[in-house]
DNA sequence: CCTCTTATGTGCGGTCTCGAACAGAACGCA
DNA sequence: TGCGTTCTGTTCGAGACCGCACATAAGAGG
């Protein structure tokens, strides 16, 4: 575990990703700035009746059309860093089909995710609760389109907006809950169970049965070494429930699988929604 | 690890707290009351200038006076359930110089730590955010004096008064934050680790370098067996750090106690305020 | 087609923790 | 004082995961 995440940004899986046509363009990774869109797909975001983030889907239409304006769609790119611990949180993000890891980095070498994010809530949460810095590192894990508002503008809209406070403070519990969850996950339960119950939340934020990640990717995420994935991940293969080559993933028995996963996937499942 | 906990109610220890001196009397431990103050004892913690709670403590003057119609005072008993997972929140507790445990339960036999709450803070944050339930189980760790309010007031006052509002969401945060870095935490750092920094964690809620508590209750605090925790005792013992027995600690090197604890303490500490 | 990078398979000894069990010591209680 | 409960010390083999290292294979790019 050598602070992989770091190099992550700029990868080769970055470039396939930009090859592969998901992304148009690719980030300043010392600024971290989100490439923006280009305006005609700008356009059809925002005039969707329903945007594609559960929290602000849930929204009273008055609300959200006032939000509208200091919503702006970004498109995230696999490896990109929309947080780091300690730095204040310049933009929330309502992720639309991207879906976002935050980690939590002990001693610069070791990294554990303790939270996924992907269209049915935001990162940035601790602006929703008053905090201006962020505590973890937030990563894109799968690239995709997002609406991100800036900092201030956000606390003053939910200054004003009560469905807007309601919206995130059960979300926040929901990520409260998910956090202690996973504690407790990770104390008991086996390499192989954790990592197939990663794979099946990734699979609901995804929405497909196929992506792409790597061995070392998912080390990280599971805070376990790189080995010890292969090893579990070759066990699930071997069992029929998912098979991999190079960074791609693909689920084949999505029941099986959660079979092999220990019961924190329902749990979690259910806190989120 | 056999559901240790579950057994604190009515254990030993509760009597030797009684005897002791430290509460007046036992609560019913099937309906989980409170026992009430006597009105002395009550008028007296009411009529403090300042709340021992720092939440309370926290609110301007005015909004503090009209709370207290609803505060009541309460011992909370070595080994109480204020939650279960599941169950409905009724009363949310500000502890005065008692403490307690919050506890992820993964299959009735296995249980974990995720977080300490004491004078800085409340039990029963779900309702903060609006949740109806808890999902943890929330045992007194150490006896003592409270104030708690009923869940519908609660509310009622949460929704009127905007500077408990945000007293509770920072408070909320530093759960998140807590509950995260324990997560990483209990994945990546050694039992005798881990227990120097929950010793210090309870002499900072206790005031105090002496305090009652069991290898067994350790162990399920930690998530390990109770061998462990009499293992890494013993290595703190010999070094120095602690001395103990039967069920009562002493922190001999509260500085040297800190260096065998992981960083996590430090890192928890100042998040906590 | 060849080369270079990246991803995965695999083996080794070492360490930590597990589950289970039993012995002894301290304390509560009669 | 003596008995019984509770708490702690300690042992055993088993298993999971560690850090490290190296081999092999797949794919990207020339």
């Amino acid at each position: 575990m050598n602070g992989r995440i770091l190099r992550l940004v700029k990868s080769g899986l970055e470039r396939r990703a930009l090859d592969s046509g998901e992304i148009d363009a690719v980030l300043d990774p010392a600024t971290r700035t989100a490439h923006l869109l280009p305006d005609a797909q700008r356009a059809l975001m925002l005039a969707g009746a329903q945007p594609a983030n559960s929290l602000l889907a849930a929204l009273p239409r008055q609300d959200y059309e006032r939000m509208r304006a200091e919503l702006e769609p970004v498109n995230l790119v696999y490896g990109e860093v929309l947080n780091e611990p300690g730095e204040r949180v310049r933009h929330v993000y309502f992720p639309g089909d991207a879906h976002v890891s935050l980690l939590v980095v002990l001693d610069g070498s070791n990294a554990l995710e303790v939270g996924l994010v992907g269209r049915e809530g935001m990162v940035g949460m601790s602006l929703a609760l008053g905090v201006e810095d962020s505590e973890v590192r937030a990563v894109v894990q799968g690239g995709g389109t997002a609406l991100r508002m800036k900092a201030s503008p956000f606390r003053e809209e939910l200054a004003r907006c009560v469905a807007l406070q309601r919206e995130l403070n059960r979300y926040a519990y929901a990520k409260l809950a998910q956090a202690r969850q996973t504690a407790a996950c990770n104390r008991f339960h086996s390499v192989e169970a954790r990592l197939a119950r990663w794979l099946l939340m990734t699979r609901d934020r995804v929405r497909a049965d196929y992506f792409h990640l790597t061995h070392e990717f998912l080390a990280d995420m599971l805070g376990v070494r790189r080995a010890g994935v292969s090893n579990a991940a070759a066990n699930l293969q071997r069992t029929g429930l998912i098979s991999y080559r190079r960074g791609h993933i693909n689920i084949l028995d999505r029941k099986g699988l959660a079979e092999a996963s220990c019961p924190c996937y329902e749990i979690v499942r259910k806190l989120a929604r």
